[in-house]
DNA sequence: CCGTTGCGGTATATCGTTATACCGAACTGC
DNA sequence: GCAGTTCGGTATAACGATATACCGCAACGG
């Protein structure tokens, strides 16, 4: 492969205006400018980023770790962030972080970190000390609903109103006997803690009871199994909160598995407004966590940190809204 | 940051011995291996990838280009790439190719291919000439169902006996009237091409007439549509063959939409076996793409392409098998 | 006692860029 | 006519690792 000193020889000129014309500096002569492009076309030159890296010390990519690929969340916020990124000119490039435990630490290395011009760590199932312990020299950013240091810039949802938001929904379409599937108080502000929060903030100021069931993976076949046995313990839950839509899924299943009819019976809401939610029996109810205000943050943000600005750590929380599918009533 | 230099003036040795010590090199004392170690300790140092990379051509990473990470069949195949991958000691960072038009170019420029050791791009969506135009010093491996230049190694499902399968499923449960949602030849041979083969094929054997109703996007919200709109202009339609599972959903909730039962009235099967299939209604049948197989025989195969193994282009066709589930009959 | 071998370790060049400082020629203003 | 700018361009030294070649010393065989 041509370098850049290849293709100065070629053009007859040095090495810096080569990297000048490629870089559009502008000590530049028209002329030069086009002998240099001429002789890059003729070799078929292209930049060698890890040398330009190295140099440099950017990289014009964001590294974004997130727990797993093939959770639906996590590849629509990406999607939306790749979008948003290539628009200011940056990159976006995906690493799972727990494939094995060996490759968390290593995702998480101030190596790797170091190898992205800023970062995007979610945080979810990940511990407040193994993000303690990140030591980095270039600007992280945190997303995901967990509790963690304070010194990193942090996104969260707002948890709590949107499961409020999402009970309160359940409670005046008629729900009297309320159930929450994941969830419980973890003893710390989690994401299962602050949703739990909600669910019995509007539980209480409608004067009604409900129960918590957690399951430990949020996922749709252990949900299924719980909602199913619980249905028929309890047969006159009427409602249930779904702590996430993967969840939601297997509520759906359960309800269902229970003999019952989703909404007639059993009105039924997730937490995410995950695509397919759409489309699921007559559509999944849910809490929207508006992932279009977080990407514009979250692109906003690395920008100034980027440039270097120093501003104190910025904690923001996103609005959570509420989406109205087949799988609840309407009030009255 | 300290540098390499810093541990070695720490440690009281050369540069070299650190990184030899680093990187397990056999030529160095005991004595002096724990005293670099120590430094390094110390120190708090982490080499410097980049630099690592600049000068040794590997990095240690392998990229998966994908059209899209909101779409769960790409992140289901990521995660398996991810785990398979960790256990080789290498690293997968993943990047969307079509977040823009620019950033299409840029993923496969050659700029951005040689920052990894090796790329798995997914050809869905792309181009042959797109595909052709790459010129690359590292091992690339094409992933689906397009045809492409025979100068790389590709892997791609039998889509043809998948769509097969599925249909004499459908057959077998009862089906006379079939309708395939998606596909239509597109004149050489994609995934639609083939899979649109298998479903006539299955059809000829079993002397049966079928139509196909291409639609452009694979999106639940076209299939539901179109679905729902066919349904009620044909009423006999007992057998609908979803070309992918995410147009299986739309498929479902436009059976519903017309008014009929899903499996009763009219059997679904889709194709990818997409984790949500297991828990929508009933479930989705579904054609299995065998992605255990496909990671195995990437891992492999990368390996000795990056060990400089020469060996033609490998062109292979993963197995595909039928899911069966609430969707369908079974025969009899 | 001397040539050889092997072990532990080092000096130096190099990967392909960019930062920095500097330089010569042409132009400007007075 | 000369100092001061501006413009276009270059030489050189990094960035932080690794590859290569080489070196001193102890052990060893004959």
């Amino acid at each position: 492969m041509p370098t850049m000193s290849d293709v100065a020889a070629e053009a007859g000129v040095s090495v810096m205006t080569v990297s000048n014309v490629l870089n559009d500096r502008p000590k530049v002569g028209a002329a030069t400018k086009l002998r240099v492009l001429d002789a890059v076309e003729r070799l078929g030159y292209e930049i060698n980023l890890t040398a330009r890296g190295l140099r440099s010390g950017r990289t014009g990519t964001i590294g974004l770790i997130v727990p797993r690929f093939d959770h639906p969340y996590f590849g629509e916020l990406a999607a939306k962030l790749a979008v948003a990124l290539a628009a200011t000119g940056r990159h976006l490039s995906v690493e799972q972080s727990n494939a094995s435990p060996e490759s968390e630490r290593e995702a998480l290395s101030q190596a790797r970190l170091a190898t992205y011009d800023a970062v995007l760590l979610s945080v979810v199932g990940l511990h407040y000390d193994d993000v303690d312990r990140l030591r980095t020299s270039k600007p992280v950013v945190l997303l995901g609903e967990q509790q963690m240091p304070p010194r990193f810039d942090h996104l969260q949802l707002d948890n709590e109103t949107g499961a409020y938001l999402a009970t309160r929904h359940l409670i005046e379409g008629g729900a009297r006997k309320l159930l929450m599937i994941g969830g419980g108080d973890e003893g710390f502000p989690s994401m299962s803690t602050m949703r739990t929060v909600g669910f019995e903030r509007a539980l209480r100021e409608a004067g009604l009871q409900g129960s918590v069931r957690p399951i430990i993976r949020y996922e749709p076949a252990d949900a299924r199994v719980a909602v199913a046995e619980r249905l028929r313990q309890d047969p006159g839950v009427d409602g249930v909160f779904a702590i996430t839509d993967q969840v939601g899924i297997g509520v759906l299943a359960g309800v269902r598995d229970a003999g019952l009819r989703v909404r007639d019976d059993v009105q039924v809401v997730g937490f995410d407004n995950l695509a397919f939610g759409e489309h699921i029996d007559d559509g999944l109810s849910t809490i929207d966590p508006s992932h279009d205000w977080v990407v514009s943050r979250v692109v906003e943000l690395i920008d100034r940190r980027i440039a270097g600005e120093q501003l104190p750590p910025q904690h923001l929380t996103s609005p959570a809204t509420l989406v109205v599918r087949g799988s609840t009533r309407l009030p009255g």
